[in-house]
DNA sequence: TTCCGAACTACACAACATGTGAAGTTGATG
DNA sequence: CATCAACTTCACATGTTGTGTAGTTCGGAA
């Protein structure tokens, strides 16, 4: 009934093994393409070429070229282990920890989908279908953001001057392909270099030095 | 000698009455279609069509889309005053109000030109040209990072863990326009929340509480 | 005021991308 | 081995970019 993939997926579900085969190619060869030749390059006669099938057959599983950039969202989420890459942030032993480990979670995840978060955000602004289907990532992403501004402040380690809304919107801020890009791929940093200074930032701008560690609020 | 203006703009200088006329009637359509429509709205029929004028005529003054977008950001640079606005952080008496400045800036400037600047960021990624003349642009605003960067290390009040080097490529991944479209159009920050919080991260991320104000590097 | 030329119009055209239609072909699966 | 979904092939409509060319208008200088 609820169908996680496409927004209008002409393809509802049970398909053969050479469906799957010439999907997975696609969308592979999607990538490819945005990874190599960036957004403009990717046209449905040269994703087709490359998978080796038809433009027609494209059309045939991704009833749009937005579709395929959004089926591509997701095909990245699980071939890039998203999930697991957030789950990591929940098991640390407390909310400093699960901060710098957020950190860790953008430097890591972030710079294998740059190439395609362009072009996600890029149809995003021509096609509401798209731009619901973003606004429901997004929300995925504010709501470990407010998780993880709640635990601080759940812990009284939030520094004063932010509540656990401002921080919210501040860290969900912070997930920005901009500002990745810029350090990755402008400035050169290491997936390292990235996770230590962004959860440098993190640490110094949320977290309350004195809460704990100084003297107050040990419990 | 230096023109400033196109890449490869095909009039070079003097225009009569008429010619300057049209050219920035085709801006200020452009301008609006963007800000109304967004980025893929604005094809040369519209903007010429909203600016009274053919489409052949605005290929006389911009012989691409490309090139047209391109005009528009040095076209709200001077319309909405990124220079003056920048002027002030040099104005601020010591380097930590002028970090708090810079952050004013961001928040003043920024939302003006979201519209704009997402259409740039997009043809960046097409046309070389544009790409290079957007590399121009944001090496002054790297620039500016800098300046910025050294003053706190010049004053001693850098935070540690960081260097001129690192802060200067933090401070200009900080000029976002993702973040600021994030919290300014999706959460609905104002422009005083976001200078307020913005001052805030970065005076926390970047400035030593014990520089000076403490009882070390005061000298 | 006249007149020159730059700026603009009108129309036509090529190239390319998207998306659809419809008839034929292939291949996995019962 | 027959069936049917998946794929191919070819054709077409539409929209956008960018160029070519001949004619028209308007600003500004003589």
């Amino acid at each position: 009934m609820c169908n996680s993939r496409g927004v209008t997926d002409p393809i509802t579900e049970p398909r053969n093994a050479r469906s799957r085969r010439t999907r997975t190619a696609v969308l592979a060869a999607a990538r490819a393409i945005l990874e190599e030749r960036g957004p403009a390059a990717l046209t449905m006669a040269e994703a087709a070429e490359r998978a080796g099938v038809t433009r027609r057959a494209v059309y045939l599983h991704f009833s749009s070229r937005t579709e395929l950039v959004i089926a591509l969202f997701d095909y990245l989420a699980e071939e890039e282990g998203l999930h697991e890459s957030v789950r990591r942030v929940w098991q640390r032993p407390d909310s400093v920890a699960g901060l710098e480990e957020w950190a860790r979670h953008l430097a890591r995840y972030h710079p294998r989908v740059l190439a395609v978060d362009q072009a996600v955000r890029r149809v995003r602004n021509q096609d509401p279908d798209a731009a619901r289907h973003y606004r429901r990532a997004t929300e995925s992403q504010r709501a470990n953001c407010r998780r993880l501004a709640e635990w601080l402040a759940h812990e009284g380690r939030l520094a004063p001057a932010w509540t656990a809304d401002s921080a919210t919107d501040m860290l969900w801020a912070l997930i920005s392909s901009d500002l990745i890009e810029a350090l990755h791929v402008e400035r050169g940093w290491s997936e390292d270099q990235l996770a230590g200074h962004l959860a440098l930032m993190f640490r110094r701008t949320f977290v309350d030095p004195a809460g704990v560690a100084g003297s107050a609020a040990a419990k």
